[in-house]
DNA sequence: GTAATTCCTCAAGTCCACTTGAGGTCAAGG
DNA sequence: CCTTGACCTCAAGTGGACTTGAGGAATTAC
């Protein structure tokens, strides 16, 4: 298992409970770069347990893996990342992060506010609108994943 | 376009912003009930553009259309709902998406504290173990709308 | 009354994030 | 040395949420 020093493909799953073929997925997708042995298997580096990790918990939140990868590319890719490289995508991170908490808290009011009034007028209703805010601030996964300007069209009229 | 009242599915489309397909879409999925005119085409109630910002609000909140439909499925199907029918709708709804946000600030500060921490005992950090108490209870879109237990094997081992 | 627009029903296609399977190679234990 | 289990690639399948297209009928506008 230990060839050159890095970790088989089965280690890092069974340590970040990620399936193989998830890894095997990722590395497709960029997010993360294993060299590989004489015989052709990946071998992984311990930093990239924090890298998938981080992978993980950003998927919680919604995150699409094109946008993880963006920010993981922020890392270096040749010296194992620092404290203070992990720090600089954590900030850029947690912002979005707090946008996004806002967006939703911001949204859950409005329904608050709509739904508990009861007022069928709809065309002045907020909710009605929620999702114009939504699609201009990144509220959701969908719009933050998909960015499918097609979804919100000229609207109300 | 007033048959007998109803609105057609493209005043639905333009008053709501979604797409004539996703409306149609969506009475497949049993979210919204439209009856037929004469010439076998759909009728709405103004109600139902209600019925669809709900949808999309809630959509952005990340919840799938199959929880929707059970949330929907609580208002009544005969007479027009009230405000104190969708209030209850809300109220459980609301119950959800506190569930849901507190679970997202918990994620963060974990996230702040590991990432900022530059630890790299990963076998202690509390990052590596995320996804555990996430799964547990219900953080991101993920697992709330998939609920894939394959995907939280044995781990660490 | 007729032309343009809107609507109808399928069936099939798309995108994301993976998983599954086939067919074969590599590595570790006895 | 040889068997067993882990690993490899590549193609195809899955599920959720839709969209697109074909072929045709209903409605509306002039």
């Amino acid at each position: 298992m230990r060839d050159s020093g890095g970790l088989s493909i089965g280690a890092m799953a069974a340590r970040t409970g990620l399936a193989v073929s998830a890894i095997r997925y990722y590395e497709d997708q960029g997010l993360i770069h294993p060299w590989r042995n004489a015989g052709g298997q990946r071998r992984f580096q311990r930093a990239d347990i924090r890298r998938l990790s981080f992978v993980i918990a950003a998927q919680q939140f919604g995150f699409s893996l094109e946008h993880i990868r963006a920010e993981l590319d922020k890392l270096p890719k040749t010296r194992a990342p620092s404290k203070s490289d992990w720090a600089r995508v954590s900030k850029a991170f947690r912002r979005e992060l707090d946008a996004r908490i806002a967006a939703l808290t911001a949204l859950r009011e409005t329904l608050d506010g709509c739904i508990g009034c009861g007022c069928l007028s709809l065309e002045v209703c907020a909710l009605y609108n929620a999702r114009d805010k939504a699609a201009a601030r990144g509220a959701g996964p969908r719009y933050l994943m998909g960015d499918r300007a097609s979804d919100i069209p000229d609207a109300v009229r």
